[in-house]
DNA sequence: ATTCGTCATGTGAGCGCTAACACGGCATAG
DNA sequence: CTATGCCGTGTTAGCGCTCACATGACGAAT
């Protein structure tokens, strides 16, 4: 089994030179009709497949993104990685994957540092943590990097769906119903994400001047929020409740079915995501959509523009959307 | 701002020649102690990386691998990426990801190609579709290949959680609570795993004379899940129901509810997959696990030994777990 | 003292490609 | 009829690295 053939093998072929070849193949440099197409027809016969590596290390060009994904399935993480690998494929971009298991500093070091020496020309990190912004700081690298992410203190571009606005409208709607209050089961502390729709809800109720209950933690898995809802059942007093993830949510929905709550006629229950069974939880979840194809795409420009030296602006953000469906009502 | 440092500016910062740089990088050669010293100082004080596609490019091995997935965030493609992606970091082995829209022959074949041109060593396709085969077949490549499809026909080497003994055991497990038969909604005819599940389920019920009710057919989403539970109420006389995957089977407990139909009294549901949120279903729900994680694992194992020349076994196949939860019990 | 082997290092070529320039040939302009 | 230009093509030198070999220094064996 001899080696893949080279543009040598095709020139030798056709009968030029391998410059010839090459500018056929790229299609810049000027070549004669007939020419062309005796190397078109020698690129056939061979089977002949430019190697990319050697064309990135002709050109100093590797036309390769780099991606630094969370170690996890979760449905924003992964929708956002594929947003961002179909934007970059349409744009002529190779997209090299790495996750992490923890988004402390050590890791997220080393897969940048591992992107770089596969001559990435950007970097996407997906690692919402409140620790990847330190980590990124101390990734010094002049790699051009897009963190996704929702925060205003990152030491690199961000892009995000504005977590805010979106907690604040929920929480609005829950509110609009009359409830004397809307109790949170938040995500983990350590995440941004978590964070800003806590502060969100939080800003929300205090701007009113609303009682604020405790804050119950989950850390986004249905097991987590089964356990809040366990938790709020015996709290009683309850009527609204925002979850600040759809699985959690649906952990919530379980452990009030268990306990004979009605929703919505006696809590009122909201997420965030809208994730593609939100709409058939029993009942249907009023939640928060994000469009993290939208957040893909949008993160993929991002890079994109800061390495080809156009400064983009500071922040990008995609906006959410309310979706309110028959988990929530008015109050009893 | 100057280029990435090279081999050549660190040996001529530490007064050696490149290649003695190269040994120490490599830990290969033998290097006085003194003179590693000296190199690796240079290196630390250069941050000096090396570049993967210049050494590629020299030995002939890029320790790249290239993964094709369906342009989706379904819960076991995914998990099966990050799966491999796990493994075959370990290995230092790399990743380019490639999404396809279509499992066509053409999508297929350019995603192959694609990856091919980034000189990976080989290739995994996620693709489940029975289309996915004669693609393969068609995408003429020496790059060796595995596929994640349950298929025994398939033209490359597969690996695949064995979807047909997981389809029996819940189908036995339905039966054995005195069902005179099973309904089943099955996934969409293109994929292999939905064949699977259905011949698998078919035989079983043949294999004891048992009435095969007509299949209900739907697209793994819940929505279609939900059209199908509304049609098995309208049937009536339904008393349990095996669903291809845990989305759909949401669905199908959702039209239960609606329609007052209670699940397991009055019907047992069992699912496919284990999605983490299944758990907390209500009811929770019977479902099939499948170790994405071991299979993604497993991919890479089979697909390094093909890589280096050991000829693998003709089939890795994963073994199912049956979850039994309350969505299933006796007839009322 | 000479030969040999070993260790530590250096040299040159080449992986497959592109950038930059060099060079004939033919048309047009002077 | 020579000068100027452009077109089509070839030549050369790298990109950053490794491989295969060459070289020199030193100790041990003859």
């Amino acid at each position: 089994m001899a080696r893949q053939p080279a543009l040598t093998d095709v020139a030798a072929l056709a009968g030029v030179s391998h410059m010839t070849v090459s500018r056929v193949i790229n299609g810049n440099g000027p070549v004669r009709p007939d020419t062309r197409r005796r190397v078109l027809a020698a690129v056939e016969q061979l089977g002949y497949r430019p190697n990319s590596l050697a064309r990135a290390l002709a050109t100093g060009r590797s036309h390769r993104l780099g991606v630094v994904a969370l170690d996890s399935v979760l449905y924003g993480p992964a929708s956002t990685l594929f947003g961002i690998e179909n934007a970059a494929r349409e744009s002529g971009y190779a997209i090299s994957i790495t996750s992490v298991s923890r988004p402390d500093r050590e890791s997220i070091g080393e897969a940048v540092d591992g992107l770089c020496r596969q001559g990435v020309e950007g970097i996407v990190v997906i690692a919402p943590h409140v620790a990847t912004g330190q980590a990124l700081e101390a990734a010094a690298t002049d790699v051009p990097l897009v963190a996704v992410a929702d925060s205003d203190q990152a030491p690199v571009p961000v892009v995000a769906v504005d977590q805010h606005d979106g907690a604040r409208r929920v929480t609005e709607h829950l509110l609009s119903f009359g409830h004397p209050t809307v109790w949170h089961v938040a995500g983990p502390c350590d995440w941004l994400d978590a964070r800003a729709r806590e502060n969100a809800w939080r800003s929300v109720l205090t701007e009113r001047d609303t009682r604020v209950p405790p804050v119950l933690r989950g850390d986004w898995s249905p097991r987590s929020g089964y356990l809040a809802g366990l938790a709020l059942v015996a709290e009683g007093e309850v009527g609204a409740v925002f979850v600040a993830n759809d699985q959690m949510a649906l952990g919530v929905l379980r452990a009030f079915s268990e306990s004979g709550v009605s929703v919505p006629d006696d809590v009122s229950v909201a997420g965030f995501d809208d994730v593609p069974e939100a709409a058939y939880f029993s009942p249907p979840l009023t939640t928060v959509r994000q469009d993290f194809i939208a957040l893909g795409r949008k993160t993929f420009d991002r890079l994109l523009r800061q390495i080809e030296g156009t400064r983009p602006s500071a922040r990008s953000i995609v906006p959410p959307e309310l979706i309110v469906r028959e988990s929530t009502g008015p109050a009893r």
